[in-house]
DNA sequence: TATTGAATAATAACTATTATAAAACGAGCG
DNA sequence: CGCTCGTTTTATAATAGTTATTATTCAATA
């Protein structure tokens, strides 16, 4: 707990973010737990410790976190369902920012060392391979 | 369009799923456009052909169609922001169905060739790579 | 033609997130 | 030590996307 506190310190002084009591307490409950968290999981966490936190502090300093690059975001997507009609195999390059996709060839891929990877029963029959970054227009204005 | 209105007969017939007009114009819609769709584009385009369709039969069949595997969803994501806050490369595997996240080491990419077939000015200075499956637990119920 | 089950339309409800406005905080200065 | 200004937090309202509900329509069959 005193690591992550330190951490936190030092990352927010290199991204030149105040630091306050319920940021501090936002990043570590992201960092305490080793998996994968959603804003609810977190509000949870944080109440425990300061039990007058808003939900929108939660939003707002998670979302400057991942802005900031203190925390990724797992899977970057639109906040909308989108479909994709072509069956053929193919992959998507996504943009974090923007959320746009386009196709991509999927010979990057070494299937076989990745099936190797896989735990057990995981089942990768169709796989579905995103990549995210940053499109050209999202770089530029960065 | 012709074609795609064979190819949806064909596609629903293999899936037990009944044809009805609805379902083969919003079908056709997807198709019609390269590009990936939000349902409310999708609702959009649809209405030119059924004016009296709802936005609520748009969901359930696109909806119907990626369980049967007719269109692929793209970013299948949990429906919550989820954040991850290792910084040290690595890639997820995510569960289509559940949307469960596991971490995965990334060495199955092939850097060098997925750079040369990105599109100019794209910038994978932060790789994040997922890989869409289903986890032991959802394709055993399968 | 009457019956039955599925699909659709219209709309209400719900959930996750964002925006807004007011209150509290905190660093810097007199 | 108290004031002031800009920032952060809180509380809550608003919004967007999606799902659920229910009545209606449609299509197939007896």
């Amino acid at each position: 707990m005193r690591l992550t506190h330190k951490q936190f310190r030092e990352l927010a002084a290199k991204h030149g973010l105040p630091v306050t009591h319920q940021r501090q307490v936002v990043y570590e409950a992201v960092i305490a737990s080793h998996r994968h968290h959603s804003p609810e999981d977190i509000y949870a966490a944080v109440r425990r410790r300061i039990p007058s936190i808003s939900l929108a502090t939660v939003y707002n300093n998670l979302r400057l976190f991942i802005e900031c690059g203190l925390l990724r975001e797992v899977t970057p997507h639109a906040s909308t369902l989108r479909v994709d009609g072509n069956l053929e195999p193919h992959h998507h390059l996504v943009c974090s920012r923007c959320k746009s996709v386009q196709d991509i060839e999927g010979d990057f891929i070494d299937l076989k060392r990745l099936s190797r990877q896989l735990p057990g029963g995981f089942d990768l029959s169709q796989p579905l391979i995103e990549v995210f970054g940053l499109c050209r227009s999202c770089s530029a204005k960065k």
